[in-house]
DNA sequence: CAAGATATCTGTACAACGCTCAGATATGAA
DNA sequence: TTCATATCTGAGCGTTGTACAGATATCTTG
């Protein structure tokens, strides 16, 4: 009763269990994996009996989406510093790698955030209108590096094309089959940026 | 007990229960979607016990493996019937169009074959040593149409690089944010192969 | 400040799940 | 025919997601 308080929505009984609930599943999510993520159990974590978490949430899936939403966030926040970090063309394969790198970093969380997205077959639609999100960055990006804005789907296209090879190598950058390869190469790092280069990010001046 | 048997392995009660068993989780999966695949519901929609299956797969995860390895044999009975139907550099694409269509077709089976590789962080080892898995017929079509065999690494990168830009496309073409796209191409399809094109599958001449 | 409305949380309950095990039954081998 | 073995059933355990009634704390209104 004596903590900090600001201007929160929910802060009865618990404090503000919506925010405990989604911070007690992040905490599971990476000490135990996705598997161990149960209503019930992140309702243990959070000290709080298995219905509690319906006066904050509709149902299982809006509490994950919670978590999804955040990892968005994070990834954004990411893409964004990578982004700063770089000038020219180098930026869109700093995006790329960034957005790598934040799944091999964060491989649970990802991965809560891709089964959100494939269950609700869209990826947060918030994404769309937020010019600082990681969506919007790529495309804003391509523009700022001389591609042409007024050719809209060209440009749609190439950076659909950017997510696509992106989220295909985050998905699979761990998987065994290319243990060779890493090695072969020196290690995650170079071998994500190997791929990455391959795909050839930036869109190609098109024959139409 | 008049049905035609051959020299089955697994014929006791109930015939092949086995075989049965995949059978009915395909079913279901084409049915109702992933969710509703528990070990229960197979067993169920098989006529069996919910336990009779514990004598043909280690657990629940094994058997949804072996679905997943039929998909995998489909998809790759569907890439080289792609493939021999085209000839040369459109080669590649014709395999690329086929991966897709392939997750758009039947995306309850495509999500249960990535739920399986991710869950054992690879794809299916059998796939790397058959040769004529989905997985060996992209190097071997570089190889084909002129890649150099001897650039190992190249090579090796150039269909990592193609595998992910085709899974990323195959889990997110049915997303809602590319509706707008798709009608602007002119349907699904359209919408598939110029994704792709743009993502360039052909290995490109290398600056190492 | 008193009292009622409302938001929040607990406890209990239910159906379904993955999985185990003892016992019944069918099959193949001796 | 007998026995070992593979197969299947039935009951049961612990866990899950979710619903609901009742308890309790907070906010609002008089």
């Amino acid at each position: 009763m004596s903590e900090a308080k600001s201007a929160d929505p929910r802060r009865y009984h618990h404090g503000d269990l919506t925010r405990a609930l989604v911070d007690a599943a992040r905490r599971l999510l990476e000490a135990e994996g996705p598997s161990a993520l149960s209503l019930r159990a992140v309702a243990r974590e959070a000290g709080v009996s298995p219905a509690a978490p319906y006066h904050h949430f509709k149902d299982k899936a809006e509490l994950l989406d919670a978590v999804a939403n955040e990892g968005w966030e994070i990834l954004g926040r990411q893409m964004g510093e990578a982004k700063a970090a770089t000038i020219g063309l180098q930026q869109l394969t700093a995006l790329g790698i960034a957005y790598v790198c934040f799944a091999r970093d964060n491989p649970a969380l990802y991965r809560v955030m891709y089964d959100a997205a494939r269950d609700r077959d869209a990826l947060p639609l918030e994404m769309q209108d937020n010019k600082d999100s990681a969506y919007c960055m790529v495309r804003d990006t391509m523009i700022e590096n001389g591609a042409d804005p007024a050719q809209d789907t060209h440009l749609e296209l190439a950076s659909v094309a950017a997510w696509c090879g992106a989220h295909g190598l985050a998905e699979m950058a761990s998987f065994r089959q290319f243990e060779h390869l890493k090695e072969e190469l020196g290690g995650e790092k170079p071998f994500i940026e190997a791929v990455l280069s391959h795909m050839g990010l930036f869109p190609k001046p098109h024959l139409a």
